[in-house]
DNA sequence: CTGAAAGCGCTTACAG
DNA sequence: CTGAAAGCGCTTACAG
């Protein structure tokens, strides 16, 4: 009986004028001359109400198009039903598998992705957080540089978890670095490699400092040497820079920081005529879009991006609904194309 | 004068237990001795309350560290503060970045972004809309699949910006396609080329139709011939595939579809020692990320994405405030690099 | 200029 | 099993 007897009223379904009042809960009361509150026992946990009532309730919300309004709803749950992620650049194709992953995740939990660009300024880090906060149920936050007490502070704030980096009193992912590292040297060691160099970055970086232990610990367990030096910058256009360094401490395989640093070099080297891998073998890192354009292909250690994302969504609705968790394993894996190859002479 | 002065009610600071209670207007009217309504007005539009009271509210405020709930400011206003954007795949380096864009461009509106992706899966579509539009004031959607007549339905519903696709009836923004084929054709022209192949992808890519559609146009221009030819496929792996297909279709320069489908003929090229530009020329489209990994780096089409993600939150603020909006030119370009040469020949 | 009241749409004790 | 009432945090007519 779709239609309403008395008809006087015009029924709520035609709006008179106006944009269109969304339907609500005193809509399909009156449709089903239920009260209000049946009608939303009715729509939420089911097995409340005599079955036949909550069918009536259930047909009278499909046929007037229903869908419950999450503000009303979250100002008295306190829940938002959404969850946001911050991020220092959204296009980089290293983070933006990373809001792939979290936004996936956070689908299939059941909550809306809220997101944010920090452009990685502290300042701009904190205020995306603070702007965020009253409007979701918790964050996940990629953040490699922001200091460790400020950081303390958000996750104080709201339920929070940091991506890709390790600081004390906050809930935080990360991959196992080692392992990518493992295959990696073991590979070179197979293919005859005896001296690493590894081009690092500035020792704030969390992750920086963790991959530059990595390869040392792997290289000692086959009695290789690394050598470390400072990069001269981590960007596609620091190759000949790069190149240089490079060319001043010879070694049979070189490690970067990142993918863009080990296309730009192969970018200098094959402009200056050098051949990769026959003068030397690179790894990079990060396994970006992109690394495998180059010619040679390069090889790279590729982070579990997506899994990263999921656990990260994991820790994070765990901590919001206040339940248990096994700790997941992320390691990271060797990607080994062309870049590398037997040790020179 | 922060501290209350009435000793026995500990006051609102210390939450006593439980999750640390967020400050409400409530908490400010008790320590103001103000009415709840005194300190909204106190706290929203300026102006409307004596300065000193206005003062007093503010630095109470600041002193509790007060946010205003969205969810009970959305529940009187209708207005949630936050914008939804819908793509098919987020870390596609097109896509992520016009989800940059939109973000950055939704943040500086005063919104907050809200994210979902589909796959391009029309149902996904059609349900991560649905989903989000209770949530969001309107959402700026990348769909380049999705029937028109769900596409009409959908912007029914809600503000609704379709980008990069025009259908009728529903507000859309769209890049000018032509500027970046008439330099590229003009370009070719001046190199001596004569004969041009299109690799082209199914006509019911809007998107698609009307690049091929300015190529000839720009072709027509210059009394040059194009051949249009389906392409095998639209990724890096099907190179092999699409190189076979311009083997049988000789020309002085080929247009792909994307920069995807250019870098995997370019590799294919390779192997097979072919060298480009020598043997022919070669434009892709998108300048995506990596586009310049390649050797030789790809000259390409590039759709200005920002600004088109801007001009899409631009429209959509437009339509919900209901404001005018002076149109923009969003024109592409075209992207010289080593891919292009003189006319082999 | 400020306050008391009503209402936005929902949920959940509290009754019956 | 169902209904009347109160409340989540805010805003805005309506009074004074």
């Amino acid at each position: 009986m779709p239609r309403p007897t008395d008809d006087e009223r015009p029924g709520p379904v035609p709006a008179q004028n106006g944009p269109a009042r969304r339907t609500t809960i005193y809509d399909i009361a009156r449709l089903t001359k239920l009260s209000p509150s049946t009608v939303s026992r009715g729509l939420g946990r089911p097995g409340r109400l005599n079955s036949d009532t909550e069918k009536r309730i259930r047909e009278a919300a499909d046929l007037l198009g229903y869908r419950a309004n999450p503000q009303a709803r979250a100002l008295h749950s306190g829940r938002t039903g959404a969850i946001g992620l911050v991020v220092p650049v959204i296009d980089h194709p290293v983070f933006s598998t990373i809001v792939r992953g979290v936004e996936n995740s956070v689908a299939e939990a059941g909550f809306q992705a809220m997101l944010a660009e920090t452009g990685g300024r502290p300042e701009d880090e904190e205020r995306a957080v603070h702007r965020m906060t009253p409007s979701v149920d918790g964050v996940v936050l990629v953040s490699p540089r922001l200091d460790q007490e400020s950081l303390r502070r958000l996750a104080g704030a709201a339920p929070l978890v940091l991506v890709n980096r390790e600081v004390g009193g906050v809930l935080s992912v990360t991959p196992t670095i080692e392992d990518g590292y493992r295959e990696a040297v073991a590979r070179l060691h197979a293919l005859g490699h005896d001296s690493l160099l590894s081009l690092s970055v500035e020792q704030s970086l969390w992750v920086g400092a963790r991959r530059r232990d990595a390869l040392q610990q792997q290289a000692a367990v086959h009695g290789m040497t690394v050598t470390d030096v400072a990069a001269a910058g981590l960007h596609l256009s620091d190759g000949p820079a790069n190149l240089e360094i490079l060319r001043s401490h010879p070694a049979d395989a070189v490690f970067t920081y990142n993918d863009l640093m080990a296309v730009g070099i192969l970018h200098a080297a094959h402009a200056a005529g050098i051949r990769v891998p026959d003068a030397f073998s690179l790894v990079g890192h990060d396994d970006v879009f992109g690394a495998d354009f180059v010619i040679p292909r390069l090889s790279t250690i590729r982070p579990p991006s997506s899994d990263l994302a999921a656990a990260s969504v994991a820790r994070l609705v765990a901590e919001i609904d206040d339940t248990a968790l096994a700790p997941v394993d992320l390691p990271t894996t060797f990607v080994e194309r062309d870049s590398t190859g037997p040790a020179p002479r």
